[in-house]
DNA sequence: CATGAATGAGAGTTCATTCAT
DNA sequence: AATGAATGAACTCTCATTCAT
């Protein structure tokens, strides 16, 4: 199911943003130029106060170019919220890498998500800032790709829910649910991020968070099996997640 | 602390949206009916797509007028997201009237700040799509507004906290972190709502939302005293969140 | 023909500018303010950078009063140069008295003439920047209000030229350019102080330039004159020209 | 001195108009018809009246454009005021050529500022009426600009003072002064043409006025040599001023 | 006579987009 | 494929003027 969707993707972003430039290598630089000047751009001064010229200049190339490999300035707004997605899916499978248990397995994907959100929490923030100035076939888009993220999170609690460490029955709903719960502690921390910062560092932002999160969501047996045999891998995760 | 707080709110907005129009009580009408044509518009294009003329239509009036009452464009964003904030300060201690229970006082709290959100979704993520478009001194302003707000949870936690309720020491980050699981849990309402109606009802997700929050904060004794003699309570609370 | 031409020039106004007051008595005092206050803002910020606010607001009454008064804001500005000629009637007339000698009274006219513009000097400029903002009608009782002006001084030019002071015949075109020759003596201080004042006191300039007009002007008839028994009446002169 | 003067008044309007379009010839050729259209639009109902569509329209480009040449309306102002320096650069040099008697170089250069200022009536008297529209820094630019041209006149008092040929010591004060008269008498057309026009043809009032300033300037040697060696040049020069 | 809230036309300016070179 | 000059629609904001009270 995630290759599929992830297919549709990639495949729905070549049919939306067209390019009057045939080769595929160079539309492929292009777009990478594009995405790196706008995602610059945008952080400092979000996408209606960025103009093209912005990104051109930045790029290092004339501002009608641009136009040549996209359709319009939204289409540089999907770019840029492509990337971020692209981000996860090139992350969070590395993170998973050798790593079995699932109780272990959800632990890491958290911490995963936690950190490429924090690593570009402005470009996080720009799907929920600036999704709206999109017409609606983009923000279609977006959601799906959303979506498909959330999947790579969905696996990992549904085989804990599967193993019998989760307090839930299996229900989509449900399992949907317990995503979120991980998606949000992310995204908490770029939402809250100018307040948080004053408050605790992110390391312990994420360890607190995933203890909470876990209380709420293992049941009797999960919650043994976290305590007991996990211990020295979650440190070891944690670890991780300061060295990104 | 708290009333002073929410004074200088309010103090400062008086200070920093500067009307030429003296007569207060003109300026009180006028400013509503701004906002709630502007909310009305940002909700369906959001602020940068709507122009001071569509907000001057829709409130039925030339769109000078609306420079006599607010200085900018920003201003207006400004008011409507004021809006929100005054309507926590009105509903939540309304919710806790005649509740003593600290633990009981918590969930409270927590379903009329869920109340408040979902009563205004779109209203509600204008404060964080559209803060970057403000100038520095009315972004904290925004942020001031929302710690005071936060306040009125805080205090709650804090109770809890002293009732040996949580399962946290009594530090202020700790407190504040606390807090934050509870907002978040409101705002993910709003920020993922899309996705989220189509999997559960809005008093389910509550309710749902409420348990995990508890069964990550509380400590063995706030557990004890949740599950047993606030039954009743609760669920009357809930019943006052889908009447609203 | 003095005469005829001043009260063509007061009764030109009260046909031009149109006030919705009957009482004469409470219109020449609400003329007087606004022109008061006018003169002000126009003197700080320029015609075109004053608003009608700004003009109600120094007078110290509303806004909507002054198109009682006035039908427009070009009848403001109108106001304000009218102002202007009125000081040369009443100085200039003042400044002759019990002065008979022609020569004499040619000097002390100039020197009056160079004091009222020197005591307004942004308002003696008003007339030169803004004229071309008014209608035609505006523009024509203007130009007649300084050729009224201009008569003070050609008066006294054509008793000297009657007299064999003047080096010229007695031709209306040479009285006029003879005239104009005193006026721009004074009008040069107003445009070019910003660099005179660097340079010279007023005094000094009023001085030397008018002992260059003499020199250009004056018949060897009248040299002898001025240089002989003139000396101490034209020291008196200067003095005057001090004190203002 | 004057080389270094007039390089650094171009060098500071580079500086000081700031174009998005590199292309040095492109820029000459944008910025000189912006000037003829504005020229055009600013004599016929003056700056304030004069909208940048206005002028674009004449410019025969679309209003955008001039943005591209120059940063905002009052650029555009010291764009025009700029061509009539450059017009005085231009000019007068070019009349002083081949004449190198002292008092021959002093009439001339008094006929070629006529000449440069009658020609462009209205544009002088821009600089007048509107410099008070401009911000300090573009007012103290063109205060140098003019104080630049009057260089060109200040060098010929100065070649005939030392000569002895005036009636003045070398002090700086005294050449200002004594150039400020030739200005003056310049200027004085354009500000009062409209009123001498009815009375003295232009040739008239240009030889009348040299007169007049010469009879106030000269000393007693320079009085002979004007009317004796000189009579016939003075007559050639004052035919050239026609034929401009 | 006086007020000041309300109007609305129109100004300067910006910038996404196009297209000749 | 790349440039960058040119376009022109659309925006925010101002302010002279009106008119109900």
């Amino acid at each position: 199911m995630e290759a599929m969707a992830s297919e549709s993707g990639e495949t729905a972003v070549r049919r939306l943003i067209k390019s009057q430039v045939e080769d595929q290598k160079l539309l492929a630089e292009r777009w990478a130029q594009i995405t790196d000047a706008a995602l610059d751009c945008f952080e400092r001064h979000g996408f209606h106060a960025t103009t093209i010229k912005d990104i051109a200049r930045r790029a290092g190339f004339s501002n009608g170019l641009i136009y040549h490999y996209v359709e319009n300035k939204q289409d540089v707004l999907v770019l840029v919220i492509l990337e971020i997605f692209r981000s996860y899916r090139r992350e969070i499978p590395r993170a998973l890498t050798g790593v079995s248990d699932p109780l272990e397995r959800l632990c890491v994907v958290a911490v995963a998500y936690c950190n490429v959100v924090a690593s570009r929490i402005d470009a996080s923030l720009l799907a929920y800032q600036e999704t709206k100035a999109l017409d609606e076939e983009r923000q279609r888009l977006i959601k799906n790709l959303e979506l498909e993220t959330n999947e790579l999170i969905a696996e990992c609690v549904r085989a804990c829910a599967e193993a019998g460490y989760l307090e839930l029955g299996g229900d989509a709903g449900e399992i949907e649910l317990a995503t979120y719960r991980i998606v949000m502690m992310a995204h908490s921390w770029a939402l809250k991020g100018w307040r948080f910062k004053d408050v605790v560092s992110f390391e312990r932002y994420v360890a607190d968070s995933l203890a909470f999160v876990m209380r709420g969501l293992l049941s009797a047996k999960g919650r043994r099996h976290y305590e007991g045999a996990l211990g020295h891998s979650l440190s070891a995760a944690e670890c991780r997640s300061a060295s990104t």
